[in-house]
DNA sequence: AATACTTACAAAATCGATTTAGCACAGGTG
DNA sequence: CACCTGTGCTAAATCGATTTTGTAAGTATT
């Protein structure tokens, strides 16, 4: 009844607890170890079904075999499909993965990394939320793995992967120019994380290789800390003293729900009297009348390529950390909200 | 620069591990260890900053005070309301939590409890797919710690906590009887789980107390294994059958979501034309114009119950099994699609 | 005064693996 | 024949905690 150990094993085999071990790691040529033996061994085992205790080996080698995944919000669309290839690779690798959100909270953000460092975990792969700049910091001079994934901290040169935010809203600007839309709002929010910041940038840059003077006006700032509500109507107020605007960018999915939410109010409807158009996909862009045009996030490539670097880390852990900055392309998916 | 172990706050302290860990682990009293030499341990552990190295401290226990978390689809809604609510409950109980999903594939959900099993978690959380009955029998055999949510299976006495199905459903009806609508349609997936069952059961029995007689027409019975795609077209065949319909009761919100694209794709207008009612709430149904009538499950008091039930079982592993099954009420959220 | 019993800790075993060091034997060398 | 070198394995140390057993000193008992 009760659990196999390496110890039963080598007594079942006749041999000593070392030797399987050894057999079982591969090192068998390496300690000489007759291959009589070590097929004996491998029988042993195969017929207990015996299976190497985790928590064990863990203690022994320092390794735990597992990965934490640190997310904003476990309950986003982003997170999901991250969440689903990470884990898939990971498997495959040989890791488990923890995850974590940090509910846009910095301080939980820390206890979070502290609290997978208690665990034990081998690396992590974090989408950073502002106020983590120091736990990230700590974990680098501790020559933990770690790779960024979404956005960065440009004063801490960690491996990071994202999307190439100045790229996709360029696809997104362009398209609109193509449609003929000249008048051109954009909404994000006060959240100092790069990638907003890139995307703003991006927009002002399109306007001004296009000739279009750049108007404050027709830029809204939310607050993050606001509540929902409150943003909804100054998301309102927005629209209706920008009557005129032929097209409004929402700098990201959660703000592009909201403007949904705020032209279902107003009864714009869309295209005719307002074109929108939203950075990263969600289910709701597909399903709602008419369909948002948005750019999509290459969400598969950006876990699949963050866990090779964390690999990469893990493998050499010697290695000079090799700095490696990602930005993998979006993909403007057009629908019939432009 | 190492990790601060046990023996080194032995040390700083001058005093021996063991009596060390007598202190930390709160046996001070039960050891006879002086208040004195207690508290001077104890200043030496906060000045120092010492945390017991979970890894050992599990070996040597046995308890890896890690709970395994199996859902269906971790991108699901149902899933990230969960989650949430169980990892700040298990967090506060000093557990953590590991999430897997089997994405719908029986193979991998026994493949999943396996692992989970190889690492050791102290107690399950699971939300039961079709095929994993034997897996979860082995558990209860193996005398782990289960509870069961969402769903159950009929033959094995394992605790569970769902939402009353056949309650919600009653409450749906009845809301859609008071709105005056008469020939209503029902739709659901041929997925052999309990909760399905129960919900068409409630359907035909509302039917039944108002003297309406149940027309097997009405009621669609989509494919799993069928592509979206190919369920959409048999759904959109579904409602221009049943033109006549006033409306249409998704058994879940998968379906529900279908409905919506097909009803958007016949031009057919909410609820003029057709109302839609559906189980379980999702983002879009508040959203998506003009908001879909739900019935909404207390995905909050579910997980709290269910990790209640499974701290009883953690508690006195001694203790009988006790046999706790948990039906909560859901709750209507009537909007404009009815 | 000898024995028993507390008190207050320390020492050592233990969890289940990995890994280093060691040991016995065979064969080759000077 | 003493000495060295491979072979092929075993013994023992180790990871960092917990827990059982031991033990010296002080107090109480007879």
């Amino acid at each position: 009844m009760k659990r196999l150990t390496l110890k039963d094993v080598a007594r079942m085999a006749g041999v000593a607890p070392s030797t399987v071990s050894f057999v079982l790691n591969g090192k068998a040529k390496q300690m000489r170890i007759r291959d009589e033996v070590a097929q004996k061994i491998m029988s042993v085992v195969n017929q207990s079904g015996y299976e190497p205790h985790r928590v064990a080996v863990n203690l022994r080698t320092g390794q735990s075999k597992t990965l934490g995944l640190i997310v904003e919000s476990i309950s986003g669309s982003f997170f999901a499909s991250l969440a689903r290839t990470i884990e898939t690779e990971a498997e495959r690798l040989g890791y488990n993965v923890v995850y974590c959100s940090t509910e846009n909270n910095a301080e939980k953000g820390g206890e979070l990394i502290r609290m997978l460092g208690r665990q034990m975990v081998d690396g992590y792969l974090i989408t950073p939320a502002p106020g983590m700049e120091n736990e990230i910091r700590r974990l680098l001079q501790m020559h933990k793995p770690v790779v960024l994934m979404d956005s960065y901290f440009p004063g801490i040169k960690a491996p990071y992967v994202l999307i190439d935010n100045f790229h996709g809203v360029q696809l997104g600007m362009d398209h609109l120019f193509e449609r003929g839309y000249r008048k051109i709002g954009y909404v994000t929010v006060d959240v100092s994380l790069i990638q907003l910041a890139e995307r703003q940038r991006s927009y002002t840059q399109a306007l001004k290789k296009k000739d279009i003077p750049f108007r404050k006006k027709r830029v809204l700032e939310l607050n993050y800390h606001d509540s929902r509500e409150q943003n909804l109507a100054t998301l309102e107020a927005f629209i209706q003293e920008n009557r005129d605007m032929d097209a409004i960018f929402f700098a990201t999915n959660y703000l592009g729900i909201l403007g949904l939410e705020a032209m279902g109010r107003l009864k714009i409807s869309m295209p005719k009297q307002m074109a929108a158009i939203c950075f990263d996909d969600h289910d709701i862009f597909r399903l709602y009348p008419p369909g948002i045009t948005v750019i999509e996030q290459p969400i598969e490539g950006i876990a699949a390529k963050a866990i090779s670097l964390l690999m990469k880390q893990l493998d050499k852990q010697s290695g000079p950390i090799k700095e490696s900055q990602v930005a993998l392309p979006g993909r403007l998916i057009v629908r019939s909200s432009t």
